[in-house]
DNA sequence: ATCTAACGGAACACTTATGTATCGTTAAAT
DNA sequence: ATTTAACGATACATAAGTGTTCCGTTAGAT
Protein backbone atom coordinates (compact mmCIF):
# COMPACT_ATOMS: atom_id res chain seq x y z
CA UNK A 1 0.00 0.00 0.00
CA UNK A 2 2.71 2.54 0.93
CA UNK A 3 4.39 2.64 -2.39
CA UNK A 4 0.78 2.44 -3.96
CA UNK A 5 0.02 6.10 -2.24
CA UNK A 6 3.57 7.59 -3.07
CA UNK A 7 3.17 6.46 -6.72
CA UNK A 8 -0.86 8.02 -6.96
CA UNK A 9 0.85 11.17 -5.15
CA UNK A 10 3.56 11.36 -7.79
CA UNK A 11 1.09 10.90 -10.73
CA UNK A 12 -1.41 13.47 -9.50
CA UNK A 13 1.00 15.78 -8.51
CA UNK A 14 2.36 15.51 -12.35
CA UNK A 15 -0.97 15.84 -13.58
CA UNK A 16 -1.51 19.55 -12.01
CA UNK A 17 -2.88 19.05 -8.53
CA UNK A 18 -1.14 21.62 -6.14
CA UNK A 19 -0.06 20.14 -2.32
CA UNK A 20 -2.45 22.16 -0.57
CA UNK A 21 -5.18 21.11 -2.73
CA UNK A 22 -5.12 17.67 -3.11
CA UNK A 23 -7.30 16.11 -1.32
CA UNK A 24 -6.99 13.16 0.71
CA UNK A 25 -10.82 12.22 -0.84
CA UNK A 26 -9.17 11.81 -4.17
CA UNK A 27 -5.87 9.91 -3.08
CA UNK A 28 -8.38 7.51 -1.75
CA UNK A 29 -10.69 7.11 -4.84
CA UNK A 30 -7.60 7.24 -7.26
CA UNK A 31 -5.87 4.52 -5.39
CA UNK A 32 -8.77 2.41 -4.54
CA UNK A 33 -7.40 2.29 -1.08
CA UNK A 34 -9.93 3.17 1.65
CA UNK A 35 -9.25 6.88 3.89
CA UNK A 36 -9.71 4.84 6.30
CA UNK A 37 -6.21 3.06 5.98
CA UNK A 38 -4.42 6.09 5.05
CA UNK A 39 -5.59 7.92 7.81
CA UNK A 40 -4.47 4.86 9.69
CA UNK A 41 -1.15 5.11 8.17
CA UNK A 42 -0.59 8.64 8.30
CA UNK A 43 -1.66 11.33 10.64
CA UNK A 44 -1.84 14.28 8.62
CA UNK A 45 -1.09 14.76 5.02
CA UNK A 46 2.62 16.74 5.80
CA UNK A 47 3.52 13.34 6.86
CA UNK A 48 2.33 11.56 3.84
CA UNK A 49 4.03 13.97 1.44
CA UNK A 50 7.44 12.98 3.67
CA UNK A 51 6.84 9.84 2.78
CA UNK A 52 6.83 10.68 -1.02
CA UNK A 53 10.00 12.76 -0.74
CA UNK A 54 12.11 9.98 0.72
CA UNK A 55 10.46 7.73 -2.15
CA UNK A 56 11.98 10.32 -4.85
CA UNK A 57 15.22 9.91 -3.63
CA UNK A 58 18.06 9.43 -6.77
CA UNK A 59 21.03 7.59 -6.29
CA UNK A 60 23.75 9.67 -8.27
CA UNK A 61 26.10 8.75 -10.48
CA UNK A 62 29.74 7.97 -9.97
CA UNK A 63 32.42 10.13 -11.59
CA UNK A 64 33.70 8.74 -14.71
CA UNK A 65 37.31 9.20 -16.32
CA UNK A 66 35.42 11.09 -19.37
CA UNK A 67 35.54 14.64 -19.78
CA UNK A 68 33.82 17.26 -17.35
CA UNK A 69 31.25 17.87 -20.15
CA UNK A 70 30.30 14.35 -20.20
CA UNK A 71 29.94 14.06 -16.39
CA UNK A 72 27.89 17.34 -16.27
CA UNK A 73 25.97 16.10 -18.39
CA UNK A 74 25.64 12.90 -16.84
CA UNK A 75 24.63 14.86 -13.93
CA UNK A 76 22.01 16.87 -15.40
CA UNK A 77 20.06 14.50 -16.77
CA UNK A 78 19.96 12.46 -13.15
CA UNK A 79 18.58 15.72 -12.46
CA UNK A 80 15.56 14.81 -14.24
CA UNK A 81 15.63 12.55 -17.76
CA UNK A 82 12.18 12.16 -19.22
CA UNK A 83 11.90 8.80 -17.38
CA UNK A 84 11.25 10.31 -14.46
CA UNK A 85 9.32 13.27 -15.21
CA UNK A 86 6.77 13.16 -12.00
CA UNK A 87 9.40 13.51 -9.53
CA UNK A 88 10.87 16.68 -11.21
CA UNK A 89 6.93 17.61 -11.08
CA UNK A 90 7.00 17.06 -7.47
CA UNK A 91 9.85 18.51 -6.79
CA UNK A 92 8.23 21.81 -8.65
CA UNK A 93 5.69 21.61 -6.55
CA UNK A 94 7.64 21.76 -3.17
CA UNK A 95 9.15 24.51 -4.20
CA UNK A 96 6.01 26.01 -5.48
CA UNK A 97 4.47 25.93 -2.34
CA UNK A 98 7.38 25.96 0.42
CA UNK A 99 5.61 28.51 2.26
CA UNK A 100 2.68 26.33 3.04
CA UNK A 101 4.60 23.32 3.68
CA UNK A 102 7.94 24.65 5.07
CA UNK A 103 9.15 21.26 6.80
CA UNK A 104 8.55 19.69 3.89
CA UNK A 105 10.58 22.18 1.33
CA UNK A 106 13.16 21.71 4.51
CA UNK A 107 13.12 18.12 4.39
CA UNK A 108 13.69 18.35 0.43
CA UNK A 109 16.28 20.53 0.08
CA UNK A 110 18.62 18.29 3.06
CA UNK A 111 17.60 14.74 1.43
CA UNK A 112 17.43 16.10 -2.41
CA UNK A 113 18.74 19.18 -3.26
CA UNK A 114 22.20 19.20 -1.26
CA UNK A 115 23.32 15.66 -2.07
CA UNK A 116 22.99 16.79 -5.48
CA UNK A 117 24.35 20.29 -4.83
CA UNK A 118 27.37 18.24 -3.12
CA UNK A 119 27.68 16.42 -6.45
CA UNK A 120 27.47 18.55 -8.98
CA UNK A 121 30.25 20.54 -7.38
CA UNK A 122 32.44 17.61 -6.84
CA UNK A 123 32.20 17.10 -11.14
CA UNK A 124 32.86 20.88 -11.72
CA UNK A 125 36.12 20.64 -8.88
CA UNK A 126 37.01 17.55 -10.87
CA UNK A 127 36.55 19.15 -14.08
CA UNK A 128 38.59 22.24 -12.98
CA UNK A 129 42.21 19.80 -12.05
CA UNK A 130 41.84 18.66 -15.13
CA UNK A 131 42.18 22.23 -16.61
CA UNK A 132 39.05 21.55 -18.31
CA UNK A 133 37.13 24.36 -16.37
CA UNK A 134 39.07 27.66 -15.24
CA UNK A 135 40.02 27.65 -11.72
CA UNK A 136 38.54 30.86 -11.10
CA UNK A 137 34.78 29.90 -11.61
CA UNK A 138 32.27 30.09 -9.47
CA UNK A 139 31.48 26.60 -8.70
CA UNK A 140 27.89 27.46 -7.24
CA UNK A 141 26.95 30.05 -9.71
CA UNK A 142 28.22 27.15 -12.86
CA UNK A 143 26.25 24.60 -11.05
CA UNK A 144 23.10 26.72 -10.41
CA UNK A 145 23.09 28.11 -13.65
CA UNK A 146 23.01 24.74 -15.11
CA UNK A 147 20.65 22.82 -12.80
CA UNK A 148 17.94 25.60 -13.10
CA UNK A 149 18.15 25.45 -17.26
CA UNK A 150 17.16 22.03 -17.14
CA UNK A 151 14.63 22.30 -14.84
CA UNK A 152 13.26 25.60 -16.55
CA UNK A 153 13.77 23.86 -19.73
CA UNK A 154 11.57 20.78 -17.66
CA UNK A 155 8.80 22.94 -16.98
CA UNK A 156 8.08 24.63 -19.76
CA UNK A 157 6.29 22.58 -22.01
CA UNK A 158 7.47 23.52 -24.70
CA UNK A 159 10.10 21.17 -24.71
CA UNK A 160 9.41 17.76 -24.82
CA UNK A 161 10.75 14.33 -24.18
CA UNK A 162 13.49 13.47 -26.30
CA UNK A 163 14.58 16.85 -26.94
CA UNK A 164 15.81 16.95 -23.40
CA UNK A 165 19.56 15.26 -24.00
CA UNK A 166 20.50 17.34 -26.56
CA UNK A 167 19.00 20.58 -25.12
CA UNK A 168 21.37 19.91 -22.17
CA UNK A 169 24.17 19.17 -24.07
CA UNK A 170 23.68 22.14 -25.60
CA UNK A 171 23.41 24.25 -22.50
CA UNK A 172 26.48 22.59 -21.24
CA UNK A 173 28.51 24.25 -24.38
CA UNK A 174 26.95 27.30 -24.91
CA UNK A 175 28.32 27.65 -20.84
CA UNK A 176 31.35 25.79 -21.27
CA UNK A 177 32.32 28.33 -24.90
CA UNK A 178 30.87 31.39 -23.73
CA UNK A 179 29.07 33.51 -26.40
CA UNK A 180 31.62 36.15 -27.25
CA UNK A 181 34.73 35.62 -29.63
CA UNK A 182 37.42 33.88 -28.63
CA UNK B 1 -11.95 48.63 -6.54
CA UNK B 2 -10.52 46.69 -9.47
CA UNK B 3 -6.87 47.43 -8.52
CA UNK B 4 -7.58 47.09 -4.92
CA UNK B 5 -8.49 43.60 -5.44
CA UNK B 6 -5.75 42.65 -8.36
CA UNK B 7 -3.41 43.74 -5.73
CA UNK B 8 -4.53 41.68 -3.11
CA UNK B 9 -4.75 38.68 -5.06
CA UNK B 10 -1.04 39.72 -5.54
CA UNK B 11 -0.07 40.31 -2.35
CA UNK B 12 -1.96 36.99 -1.48
CA UNK B 13 -0.04 34.62 -3.83
CA UNK B 14 3.40 36.52 -2.95
CA UNK B 15 2.16 35.00 0.53
CA UNK B 16 2.44 31.57 -0.67
CA UNK B 17 -1.22 31.22 -1.84
CA UNK B 18 -1.88 28.88 -4.48
CA UNK B 19 -3.96 29.57 -7.37
CA UNK B 20 -6.85 26.65 -6.98
CA UNK B 21 -6.52 27.39 -3.23
CA UNK B 22 -6.79 30.93 -3.07
CA UNK B 23 -10.57 31.51 -2.37
CA UNK B 24 -12.93 34.46 -2.89
CA UNK B 25 -14.10 34.65 0.60
CA UNK B 26 -10.13 35.06 1.61
CA UNK B 27 -9.92 37.94 -0.76
CA UNK B 28 -12.68 39.65 0.31
CA UNK B 29 -12.22 39.26 4.06
CA UNK B 30 -8.39 40.84 2.94
CA UNK B 31 -10.02 44.05 0.35
CA UNK B 32 -12.78 43.99 2.90
CA UNK B 33 -14.37 44.57 -0.24
CA UNK B 34 -18.11 42.22 -0.02
CA UNK B 35 -18.01 39.00 -1.75
CA UNK B 36 -20.99 39.89 -3.20
CA UNK B 37 -19.39 42.78 -5.25
CA UNK B 38 -16.67 40.31 -6.26
CA UNK B 39 -19.22 38.02 -7.97
CA UNK B 40 -21.21 41.31 -9.49
CA UNK B 41 -17.86 42.28 -11.27
CA UNK B 42 -16.07 38.35 -12.10
CA UNK B 43 -18.26 35.89 -13.42
CA UNK B 44 -15.18 32.97 -12.19
CA UNK B 45 -11.93 33.41 -9.96
CA UNK B 46 -10.60 33.01 -13.88
CA UNK B 47 -11.76 36.04 -14.92
CA UNK B 48 -10.76 37.96 -12.07
CA UNK B 49 -6.81 35.79 -12.26
CA UNK B 50 -7.10 37.22 -16.03
CA UNK B 51 -7.35 40.65 -15.05
CA UNK B 52 -4.30 40.29 -12.82
CA UNK B 53 -2.40 38.91 -15.38
CA UNK B 54 -3.31 42.09 -17.35
CA UNK B 55 -2.14 44.14 -14.09
CA UNK B 56 1.66 42.75 -14.03
CA UNK B 57 2.33 43.93 -17.98
CA UNK B 58 5.77 44.98 -17.64
CA UNK B 59 6.95 47.84 -19.81
CA UNK B 60 9.82 46.85 -21.62
CA UNK B 61 13.05 48.98 -21.59
CA UNK B 62 14.42 50.37 -24.98
CA UNK B 63 18.01 49.21 -26.11
CA UNK B 64 20.60 51.48 -25.41
CA UNK B 65 23.78 51.98 -26.72
CA UNK B 66 25.49 50.68 -24.02
CA UNK B 67 27.69 47.21 -24.67
CA UNK B 68 25.60 43.58 -24.71
CA UNK B 69 26.26 42.56 -21.36
CA UNK B 70 24.83 45.78 -19.79
CA UNK B 71 21.75 45.82 -22.58
CA UNK B 72 21.16 42.10 -21.01
CA UNK B 73 21.23 42.92 -17.77
CA UNK B 74 19.06 45.51 -17.61
CA UNK B 75 16.66 43.25 -19.54
CA UNK B 76 16.76 40.59 -16.42
CA UNK B 77 16.50 43.48 -14.15
CA UNK B 78 13.26 44.55 -15.87
CA UNK B 79 12.18 40.44 -15.74
CA UNK B 80 12.20 40.58 -12.16
CA UNK B 81 13.48 42.95 -9.65
CA UNK B 82 13.23 42.61 -5.99
CA UNK B 83 11.28 45.77 -6.32
CA UNK B 84 8.01 44.08 -7.82
CA UNK B 85 8.76 40.41 -6.39
CA UNK B 86 5.12 40.10 -6.03
CA UNK B 87 5.13 40.04 -9.85
CA UNK B 88 7.16 37.35 -10.18
CA UNK B 89 5.24 34.75 -7.34
CA UNK B 90 2.11 35.44 -9.25
CA UNK B 91 4.31 34.29 -12.62
CA UNK B 92 5.78 31.23 -10.50
CA UNK B 93 2.08 30.35 -9.62
CA UNK B 94 0.98 30.32 -13.09
CA UNK B 95 3.53 28.10 -14.26
CA UNK B 96 3.21 26.10 -11.57
CA UNK B 97 -0.51 25.09 -12.33
CA UNK B 98 -0.42 25.81 -15.90
CA UNK B 99 -2.50 22.12 -15.77
CA UNK B 100 -5.49 24.00 -13.74
CA UNK B 101 -5.63 27.20 -15.46
CA UNK B 102 -5.00 26.29 -18.97
CA UNK B 103 -6.59 29.48 -20.71
CA UNK B 104 -4.33 31.39 -17.87
CA UNK B 105 -1.52 30.10 -18.99
CA UNK B 106 -1.97 30.82 -22.79
CA UNK B 107 -2.15 34.47 -22.04
CA UNK B 108 0.31 34.67 -19.87
CA UNK B 109 2.90 33.12 -22.33
CA UNK B 110 1.19 35.60 -25.07
CA UNK B 111 0.38 38.91 -22.91
CA UNK B 112 3.96 38.43 -20.79
CA UNK B 113 6.69 36.37 -22.15
CA UNK B 114 6.49 36.59 -25.36
CA UNK B 115 6.55 40.36 -25.81
CA UNK B 116 9.61 39.83 -23.05
CA UNK B 117 11.12 37.25 -25.14
CA UNK B 118 10.85 39.30 -28.05
CA UNK B 119 12.62 41.62 -26.78
CA UNK B 120 16.00 39.80 -25.12
CA UNK B 121 16.26 38.28 -28.63
CA UNK B 122 16.45 41.82 -29.80
CA UNK B 123 19.18 42.77 -27.21
CA UNK B 124 21.06 39.51 -28.64
CA UNK B 125 21.05 39.91 -31.94
CA UNK B 126 22.40 43.37 -31.55
CA UNK B 127 25.08 42.24 -29.68
CA UNK B 128 25.64 40.03 -32.52
CA UNK B 129 25.54 42.63 -34.76
CA UNK B 130 28.03 44.63 -32.48
CA UNK B 131 30.47 41.53 -33.01
CA UNK B 132 29.88 41.08 -28.94
CA UNK B 133 28.63 38.21 -29.60
CA UNK B 134 29.39 35.24 -31.52
CA UNK B 135 26.80 35.07 -34.98
CA UNK B 136 26.72 30.85 -34.12
CA UNK B 137 24.92 31.68 -30.92
CA UNK B 138 21.69 29.72 -30.57
CA UNK B 139 19.30 33.10 -29.66
CA UNK B 140 16.29 30.89 -28.14
CA UNK B 141 19.13 28.97 -26.04
CA UNK B 142 20.92 32.05 -24.90
CA UNK B 143 17.91 33.72 -23.63
CA UNK B 144 16.68 30.70 -22.11
CA UNK B 145 19.74 29.94 -19.80
CA UNK B 146 19.82 33.17 -18.87
CA UNK B 147 16.16 33.69 -17.74
CA UNK B 148 15.63 30.60 -15.89
CA UNK B 149 18.75 31.44 -13.83
CA UNK B 150 17.41 34.52 -12.96
CA UNK B 151 13.83 33.33 -11.89
CA UNK B 152 15.54 30.09 -10.47
CA UNK B 153 17.39 32.37 -8.17
CA UNK B 154 14.48 34.64 -7.50
CA UNK B 155 12.74 31.17 -6.48
CA UNK B 156 15.49 29.74 -3.97
CA UNK B 157 15.31 31.42 -0.61
CA UNK B 158 18.99 31.27 -0.14
CA UNK B 159 19.21 34.61 -2.61
CA UNK B 160 18.01 38.01 -1.39
CA UNK B 161 16.90 41.46 -2.78
CA UNK B 162 20.23 43.01 -3.00
CA UNK B 163 22.58 40.50 -4.07
CA UNK B 164 19.94 40.22 -7.16
CA UNK B 165 21.81 42.53 -9.55
CA UNK B 166 25.62 41.46 -8.79
CA UNK B 167 24.19 37.89 -9.27
CA UNK B 168 22.69 38.92 -12.49
CA UNK B 169 25.92 40.30 -13.52
CA UNK B 170 28.29 37.22 -12.62
CA UNK B 171 25.55 35.18 -14.47
CA UNK B 172 25.99 37.48 -17.65
CA UNK B 173 29.75 37.38 -17.41
CA UNK B 174 30.01 33.32 -16.79
CA UNK B 175 27.84 32.95 -20.13
CA UNK B 176 29.87 35.10 -21.44
CA UNK B 177 32.89 34.06 -21.11
CA UNK B 178 32.53 30.53 -20.98
CA UNK B 179 33.97 28.76 -17.83
CA UNK B 180 36.26 26.82 -20.35
CA UNK B 181 40.21 28.03 -20.47
CA UNK B 182 40.75 30.41 -23.97
C1' DA C 1 -33.63 67.13 -4.01
C1' DT C 2 -34.15 63.01 -6.31
C1' DC C 3 -32.96 59.27 -8.93
C1' DT C 4 -29.92 55.46 -9.77
C1' DA C 5 -26.27 52.43 -9.81
C1' DA C 6 -23.10 50.20 -6.90
C1' DC C 7 -22.14 48.49 -2.63
C1' DG C 8 -22.54 45.63 1.96
C1' DG C 9 -25.01 42.23 4.96
C1' DA C 10 -27.26 38.16 5.51
C1' DA C 11 -29.22 34.02 4.26
C1' DC C 12 -29.68 30.03 1.30
C1' DA C 13 -28.70 25.28 -0.81
C1' DC C 14 -25.00 22.75 -2.42
C1' DT C 15 -20.42 20.73 -2.66
C1' DT C 16 -16.11 19.08 -0.93
C1' DA C 17 -12.80 17.89 2.48
C1' DT C 18 -11.39 16.74 7.37
C1' DG C 19 -11.02 13.76 11.31
C1' DT C 20 -13.14 10.25 14.08
C1' DA C 21 -15.83 6.24 15.15
C1' DT C 22 -18.20 1.81 14.55
C1' DC C 23 -18.76 -2.60 12.45
C1' DG C 24 -18.14 -6.44 9.40
C1' DT C 25 -14.79 -8.93 6.45
C1' DT C 26 -10.58 -10.83 4.88
C1' DA C 27 -6.04 -12.80 4.89
C1' DA C 28 -2.02 -14.30 7.01
C1' DA C 29 0.42 -16.25 10.94
C1' DT C 30 0.74 -19.87 14.56
C1' DA D 1 -8.73 -24.12 12.93
C1' DT D 2 -8.37 -20.15 15.54
C1' DT D 3 -6.50 -15.90 16.54
C1' DT D 4 -5.22 -11.31 15.14
C1' DA D 5 -4.08 -7.44 12.62
C1' DA D 6 -5.24 -4.80 8.67
C1' DC D 7 -8.54 -3.46 5.63
C1' DG D 8 -13.20 -1.64 3.47
C1' DA D 9 -17.73 0.42 4.02
C1' DT D 10 -20.56 3.54 6.19
C1' DA D 11 -21.87 7.20 9.07
C1' DC D 12 -21.12 11.31 11.64
C1' DA D 13 -20.06 16.21 13.11
C1' DT D 14 -17.44 19.99 11.66
C1' DA D 15 -15.46 23.34 8.59
C1' DA D 16 -14.87 26.01 4.43
C1' DG D 17 -16.02 27.57 -0.08
C1' DT D 18 -19.30 28.33 -4.13
C1' DG D 19 -22.86 30.67 -6.55
C1' DT D 20 -27.18 32.92 -6.00
C1' DT D 21 -30.86 35.78 -4.05
C1' DC D 22 -33.12 39.43 -1.45
C1' DC D 23 -32.96 43.67 0.88
C1' DG D 24 -31.34 47.92 2.94
C1' DT D 25 -27.95 51.69 2.49
C1' DT D 26 -25.13 55.08 0.42
C1' DA D 27 -22.74 58.17 -2.68
C1' DG D 28 -22.64 60.51 -7.01
C1' DA D 29 -24.79 62.40 -11.12
C1' DT D 30 -28.39 65.32 -13.09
Amino acid sequence: MYTVICDAVLDLVSGGATLSSLSLVRISRDTGISRNSIYRRWKSKEQLYSDVVKSIERQLPDLTELSARENLFVMMKTFDGAVERSKGRMEQAIVAEAQNFPDLHEQYLIEIVAPFDHAMKLAIRRGKETREIRADVDENLLAEVLVSSVSAGMSSNHREGQDFESASRRIIDLVFDGVSPK
